[in-house]
DNA sequence: ATTAGCACTCGGCAAACAAGAGTGCTAAAC
DNA sequence: GTTTAGCACTCTTGTTTGCCGAGTGCTAAT
């Protein structure tokens, strides 16, 4: 990715002044602009050629002729891989991520939520969460609760130690004993299957197992197999998009538009996070229509993924302009990730004691 | 809120074609358009004066002088309280909202989440449904399962039969005994109890029943304590805003921007729907300003509270343009609703057989 | 290789103008 | 008295015109 040497140390450093430059004031940099206010030793003439031949080059391009230039996609590409330099948080700022994750989350898809409501308020663009799709969800133990002879409640216990509940209605009545029957059955026959593995014959058995009751079979089998797919489905999920509203590169309502799509196509963002691209435990950076998916016209996407053990169990990061202060983004999102990764890899949400031992993991 | 009385029938009838031109086309409309397309047997200087009157009267107005007149918000009240004659829907309509609606749906909170996207499909504007506000959740009865020495399932069942798990990882060594014990005392101690009537003694009649862990009672507790919060906080989903932006009245940015912030501003919505001046088994409508929370700046707001038994446990409706099809959108809310009131007072989900008594209730 | 100077280009802005739509008013007709 | 025709008036919208300024590219001098 290092291909910094075909450009001369003076380029490098003018692409870079430039980029600042826009993504601090949002408009065209002229040659003026950074002989004065950047220190670049040499004039404005001698810069005009610099950044014609930038320009030839590809990381630069003019939005009509006598606007100054603005970086292309392939500029901030460039300076993404090369030119930006981690950005330095401050203590404060640290600490209020510390803290914002301290706060009890149990769920993954809690984790989540509350993830992309961080992400986005702390970097003033748009937060997006995503778990992604997993083919094999199994349940790993079922259990009932008998409510009445005509409810109960279908637990069904993953493999991470979450649960769901089901709670099933039916017309036959199922006694007590009828119950323990069926939820035995299930735990037989059906455990550490996925959805799709569920065989009819499985079902018969089960069935006659329940001669007096053996119509709740299909039902329950049937709320299973959805708790199973829903489970599985991955998550969008998308947050302060209002803060990009401010942005003059979405002022005319079509790019709004575009960017309301994404609420309706998550799916498109749910495949490029878990498309295979996608490096774990590194800052993913898309800009512009790098990325297979084009809903981001004019938008950069940094993400990064989270991992429980060696398992990628959903991403985090934010939606923007391409003019985006990748270098505060790209080291929130590190931050925010590597600190979910290790609450999900510590001993779990214990309760009360404030260990903050997901600090001191990696760097 | 019959107010008619103070209007001529001619009146009536040329506010009622100003609207509905308004709403078909979104343009001032004048008197000679009134004169040739609707029917209304007099020349446009006749309609001139008419139209004078009524924005006299503040039915309408004019965007400026030598444009044509536009509805007031006022003129709007009277269209939807007297004039707009209830829109006949198609039975390939009928049919395919009652077919969405039939689909399998367990959870209160599941149904929601679908019934404004149907509503927003339906009508082509945006979807919202609000879950309420209810300060008395109680848990009927405690179960737990144990999984190990280190990890349980505490499963709390309220009286609706719904059913919430929460994972609890503790430190301490926890046998199945002990477990069984903890969730006793809960069924004993705590059922039938709000959020804020848990009181301490009750917390430390537990500790003293488990001498051997009584450091994960409070834990435990909290949990509960959080989940009735969670359970009893309202819950607002909103669907299909783009949909809004396609209406001229949502061109400009700023306009869209006032339309994004219901995103983060969702509790102003689940006030105002679930505010007391909110009528039951009926379409509410709150056109631009009237209502209390001014989020609602160029738009109208049409809802209907949804019932379980008599309790409220919900609601559902659409947000667009005052300029609105409130004839379609009246009827389609009040079916979808009703639909969604009726299966919910049925005798449940049952699984399977395609009853759709639903329909018969009510009209 | 760098820089100063200058002509050139193009977008943005504002003023000027024409066209069109719709009204309000007055006076005539029913 | 109510309705209608006619006309002047107003105000928006779209188009044209011209000008300003920013920034470039090129050439020639350093």
């Amino acid at each position: 990715m290092m291909f910094d040497s075909n450009l001369s140390e003076r380029k490098k450093q003018i692409l870079k002044a430039i980029i600042d430059a826009h993504i601090a004031f949002g408009e065209p940099v002229g040659s003026k602009y950074l002989a004065e206010k950047e220190n670049i030793s040499c004039s404005p003439a001698t810069i005009r050629n610099e950044m014609a031949e930038l320009e030839a080059l590809g990381y630069l391009e003019q939005p009509h002729t006598s606007a100054g230039r603005i970086p292309s996609e392939l500029g901030y590409r460039f300076y993404v891989d090369s030119l930006v330099r981690r950005y330095t948080m401050t203590t404060r700022e640290i600490e209020e991520i510390d803290r914002s994750l301290h706060k009890k989350l149990s769920q993954i898809d809690q984790i989540l939520a509350e993830a992309s409501k961080l992400a986005s308020s702390f970097t003033n663009y748009t937060g997006i969460a995503v778990k992604p799709k997993t083919e094999r969800v199994t349940v790993s133990r079922f259990e009932g609760i008998f409510i009445d002879e005509y409810n109960f409640i279908l637990v069904m216990i993953f493999p991470d130690g979450n649960a769901k509940t089901k709670t099933v209605r039916h017309q036959e009545v199922v006694s007590s004993a009828e119950l323990a029957v069926l939820i035995a059955s299930l735990n037989e026959k059906l455990t550490g299957k996925s959805a799709n593995e569920v065989s009819v014959s499985a079902i018969m058995d089960i069935e006659k197992r329940l001669p007096t009751c053996s119509s709740i079979v299909s039902p329950v089998i049937k709320t299973v197999y959805e708790t199973l797919s829903e489970i599985g489905g991955g998550d969008v999920r998308i947050e302060g998009v209002n803060n990009l509203l401010s942005y003059p590169e979405y002022a005319d309502v079509s790019s709004v538009k575009g960017l309301i799509d994404m609420f309706e196509h998550k799916d498109e963002i749910l495949s490029l996070v878990s498309s295979d691209e996608t490096i774990d435990d590194k800052v993913n950076v898309y800009i512009g229509k790098e990325n297979s998916v084009n809903i981001m016209n004019n938008s950069a996407l940094v993400f990064r993924t989270i991992k429980r053990g060696s398992d990628v169990v959903g991403a985090i990061g934010v939606i923007g302009p391409c003019r985006m202060n990748y270098s505060k983004v790209i080291s929130t999102i590190d931050r925010l990730a590597r600190g979910i990764d290790d609450m999900l890899n510590s001993s779990g949400q214990d309760f009360g004691d404030d260990d903050n031992d997901y600090t001191k993991r990696n760097r």
